[in-house]
DNA sequence: GTTGAGCGT
């Protein structure tokens, strides 16, 4: 059962790959998903990780909760929401135009 | 180019 989780007070120079190497380290990850912004493409400074059960889950909390990342502690908790989103099509969004 | 509580395209 894989359980998803909340990362926040991520530098705003942190990368997918520094939460994928910190969360590699106590288990199993799933998948992640950098909260970056879909206009600007700009980190927000939160995350959301998948571990691949929920036992690593809370491990990863207590492990990762309060790593120093990039001289800024994480803040590693349970996802509000354990529902993943899908992407907006912002293909076909490109249609978007003041219209003269 | 910037900022810093919060739960996403």
């Amino acid at each position: 059962m894989e359980k998803r989780l909340y990362i926040g007070n991520i530098s705003f120079k942190a990368t997918e790959e520094n939460i994928r190497v910190l969360f590699a380290e106590i288990g199993e990850v799933v998948s992640i998903n950098f909260g970056t912004d879909a206009r600007t493409g700009k980190p927000k400074g939160f995350a959301f990780v998948v571990m691949a059960s929920d036992g690593e889950a809370q491990k990863a909390i207590e492990a990762l909760n309060g790593t120093l990342l990039l001289g800024r502690p994480l803040s590693v908790s349970e996802a509000n929401t354990q529902e993943p989103r899908e992407r907006r099509d912002l293909d076909t969004d490109s249609g978007r135009k003041p219209g003269k």
